[in-house]
DNA sequence: AAACACATCCATACTAGTCGGTATGTAGGC
DNA sequence: GCCTACATACCGACTAGTATGGATGTGTTT
């Protein structure tokens, strides 16, 4: 017997195929048409989940993009890691992963920020959440690195943080513009010198993990 | 006796109006019609000067974005001043200027760097040919620094021009996002941090090398 | 347990408006 | 005379969005 209904799952495939059409196109070039090719869904079906495009786009950023940013930190969590090591851990990986699409799309959030936040405060606001979220995630993890002598003391972790994702978020932008990892690399080459020097002088290897 | 024609004026006119439009919508969801309207200039006066939409695209970069981005660093190469002194003060400079406008528009490179890098190679190469020019420019820049002893002598100039020049970019993305120069002040901070560890007479004893 | 009411979920066909682009005509200037 | 520099009117394609109808699932009543 087909399961001819099943409005959670009908609403999951749009948004995940609106995600990858705005990540591809941006949120005013994606088309509601090409979306609905993605998964097959009907126009009826969409506004019928979704009053209008806007709201789709707002849904996106909340229920697909805000979990994945979430937990993309999530390991600065992890009191058994120095969180500048993990710090550059996460940089690298989400590079690696983006570099293996194609075509370099770089990262959702920094995208529809370049895109949207001047123009509509209903994205402004959801992605300053993110990028909130993310600042206050490395800002964190800096003062308990503080604490467990593992950054240095004076440092100002609000503006490190503040300046940490700025950099990462540039670094991305100079590899799409480049197209090509070596500019990419070139300037993690930077960042790896700026996060270590907000190590403490003489780290004790306590921290390090076999 | 008026000058009814004058077809190097009406292609800048076309020029300015298309960069204006383009900055603040993006190049795909700028509008014909709207830099027809700004300018009063008809379609077919257009259509005269550029084949199509992707060549005044093209030419916008090359004509008014490449010659403002090669003015913008120019204070680089004044020999009486402090290369890092001058970086931080060009990055300042600019941010007030695109604050002063009241939607934070942000860098037209760098919007367009996101937008359109990764769907059109022309944008791509052209877009990438500024980002390479202030690039080079703040290598060379740095590297001088290093022979005038001002700069640490063991940095990789290239590698800190490149993400000094993606920091920046960074900076610009997260006032844009926090829609005001608070978090742009922060990231700032942050940046003036890393660049005065550039300095050879480093004022923090933290961050000296081995 | 059967039948009915009713809201949810989706499908199809259509619309008004905007898009970039073109065909054609015409007036200015050497 | 003739090419350049425009002006006007128009076109097909595409856009987000809607009107309408039908199928499905669910709760209620008998």
């Amino acid at each position: 017997m087909v399961i001819k209904r099943n409005p959670d799952k009908t609403r999951e495939a749009i948004l995940v195929a609106a995600f990858e059409e705005i990540h591809a196109q941006g949120f005013r070039s994606a088309s509601i048409d090409n979306i609905l090719r993605r998964t097959g869904v009907t126009k009826g079906a969409l506004y019928h989940h979704f009053p209008n495009k806007t709201a789709l786009g707002y849904a996106v950023v909340e229920d697909v993009i805000t979990p994945w940013a979430e937990q993309m930190m999530a390991d600065l969590d992890d009191e058994s890691l120095n969180p500048l090591d993990t710090l550059m851990r996460i940089g690298m990986e989400q590079s690696e992963l983006d570099t293996q699409g194609s075509p370099m799309l770089g990262c959702p959030v920094n995208n529809l920020v370049h895109e949207m936040s001047a123009l509509d405060e209903g994205f402004r606001k959801r992605l300053n959440n993110i990028i909130e979220i993310w600042r206050s995630r490395i800002a964190n993890a800096l003062k308990r690195g503080q604490e467990r002598g593992l950054v240095r003391a004076n440092l100002n972790t609000d503006h490190a943080a503040a300046f940490t994702l700025a950099a990462y978020e540039g670094c991305i932008s100079m590899a799409k513009s480049s197209h090509s990892t070596e500019m990419f690399k070139a300037c993690y080459m930077g960042m790896t010198d700026y996060v270590n020097s907000l190590r403490t002088d003489d780290p004790k290897p306590s921290t390090a993990v076999a």
